[in-house]
DNA sequence: TGTTATATTCGATTTTATCGAATATGAAGA
DNA sequence: TCTTCATATTCGATAAAATCGAATATAACA
């Protein structure tokens, strides 16, 4: 049978692809590792590491067993937390991932309502693009992250928390600049100013006012008030979401504001986890939390 | 650290609800397994059996450990496969559901040619529904599924390899019998002759057709053979997928069809299995061997 | 041709797992 | 109430395993 204790040895070895180091981290000696290697390999038919005394690779099979076996250790954590995070959710440590179009509207709002309703909770907070927030929720670097969807997950169980729309910004001086509504197809795709890639509230936005991914937009800022910035210069025109409204515009009397009147809501919130992650109770009680400091702040259509 | 030895031990436990039954299903002497479920519960931090002499039973958490427990330790089983199902996959055992609308049209035209193909398999085919299938797979029962998608995978993988159409079966008296092709609009759902519940087909075709579910119908038989003849006495009409023609028609002049016009494919054959099985291999040389047979027989027009 | 770094082998030792016998406990029946 | 019975648990002894340090083997490099 393979054991556990094998799969944390083949783990260390595939992090450090060197046996000492592996040894060493694993806090055994080289020897006990290394025996422990050849054993797991036999009972798995099959060598794991290429190996002689001055390197170590991964074979083609071996990687398939690390990434499944990556996935069970996982998962042992997970099983080993089940009584904490069951007995009293949200009292030790939390890490969270969360998206720059999010991030700075978003915890303004919530944290002091965390702070507030969980004193004992230590909180790590990371920004990051989607894509990055997945791998590291998905290999267990984090405990959840707050992505906007619709996104591949690939296999994270979701919960969502916000809906919102977006808002075209224009300089006052735009001939469709103070519409109520407006529609995609009346927005002169040349002045649209976006993000630039690898941020998901670009791709929300040209999916919502179904714009093909290759037309080229001039401006791609990094981010939404840089971009608010270039409005203001009258450089062109953006789109932000619901919750960023109020920061960015800050009743500057030289941006106006039109709700993009397309199939919604244009992005979703929500909170994304392993699904064998054990602090899912954890993770209603955020979700519960977030949708009422959310709906609070923002409901009361200012 | 919590071991596989005592997961092991622990879900004789839950399946036995008995020490000693379970210490006798795991080859070990009472003693040694309850040493080891006490340890583990020492190591979880929480019960997982409340127990006395008398009776075994397990406790709320202790169910969310056993259902964690039970994917791992299906994990660790496709791992340990992995070695033998690489090399010569489809060369020795493999279990496989199959649902009834889609069996009896199927089998005879691949069973051959899986024969033949992979003479040193040994084929275990079950016959179930779909929810029953859903769960043996889940479970570790089946190693794979044939299912009709749409259908609720509960995070199972999918292999599509075939997609098809409804066709209307009437009695060659009825008004619209012998039409090319049909409308849902023009099918008078009063005699329309469905499926007893359970069966996916019934609510592929419900959608299809896009009728509510809880519109009754008269008869619901327990298999499309039995409707074919129900039209055949004239009672109703009916639908069957397009694999299913051929069999139960049989060039019966009683029997017209006419094409379900409607947007499509009606339903996808797809092979299922969970996203850890290590024969994901074996099964995409099935999906294209599935492929090329149905293609040989089906495809042209008959 | 040494020297160095490192994986592996080997024998001894510690730790862990397992066993059978003895014990404790609660249910059922006399 | 007292026995009997079935069964989970405890205990001490034993078997199995994991681990260690020292010795060994091996390839790269100067």
């Amino acid at each position: 049978m393979v054991t556990l204790k094998q799969i944390d040895y083949a783990l260390a070895v595939s992090k450090t692809l060197h046996f000492k180091k592996a040894a060493e981290i694993s806090f055994v000696s080289p020897s006990t590792l290394s025996n422990a290697i050849t054993e797991m390999e036999k009972q798995l038919g099959f060598k794991v590491f290429e190996r002689d005394n001055k390197k170590v690779f991964v074979t083609t099979l071996g990687g398939e067993f690390l990434k499944k076996a990556q996935s069970i250790q996982l998962q042992i954590f997970d099983i080993q937390k089940l009584s904490e995070n069951q007995s009293d959710p949200l009292s030790s440590e939390l890490s969270i991932g969360i998206i720059p179009t999010v991030s700075p509207y978003f915890l303004p709002i919530v944290l002091p309502e965390i702070k507030k309703t969980f004193p004992n909770l230590t909180l790590r907070i990371e920004e990051s693009q989607s894509s990055i927030l997945v791998n590291k929720v998905k290999n267990g670097e984090l405990n959840m992250a707050i992505l906007a969807l619709p996104y591949n997950l690939e296999g994270l169980t979701s919960l969502k928390f916000w809906e919102e729309d977006f808002y075209w910004i224009a300089h006052h001086e735009n001939k469709n600049a103070g519409k109520k509504e407006i529609r995609a197809t009346q927005l002169e795709h040349s002045e649209l100013m976006l993000l630039e890639d690898g941020h998901c509230l670009k791709d929300h936005i040209l999916d919502a006012c179904k714009i093909s991914a290759d037309s080229k937009h001039v401006v791609k800022a990094s981010s939404l008030a840089t971009l608010v910035q270039l409005v203001k210069g009258n450089m062109g025109s953006t789109l932000v979401p619901h919750m960023a409204l109020g920061q960015l515009l800050n009743y500057n009397k030289d941006l106006l504001r039109s709700h993009l009147n397309e199939p919604g809501p244009h992005r979703e919130i929500s909170l994304i986890m392993r699904p064998t992650y054990s602090g899912i109770q954890g993770a209603k009680l955020l979700k519960t939390l977030f949708e009422n400091s959310l709906n609070l702040h923002f409901k009361p259509e200012w």
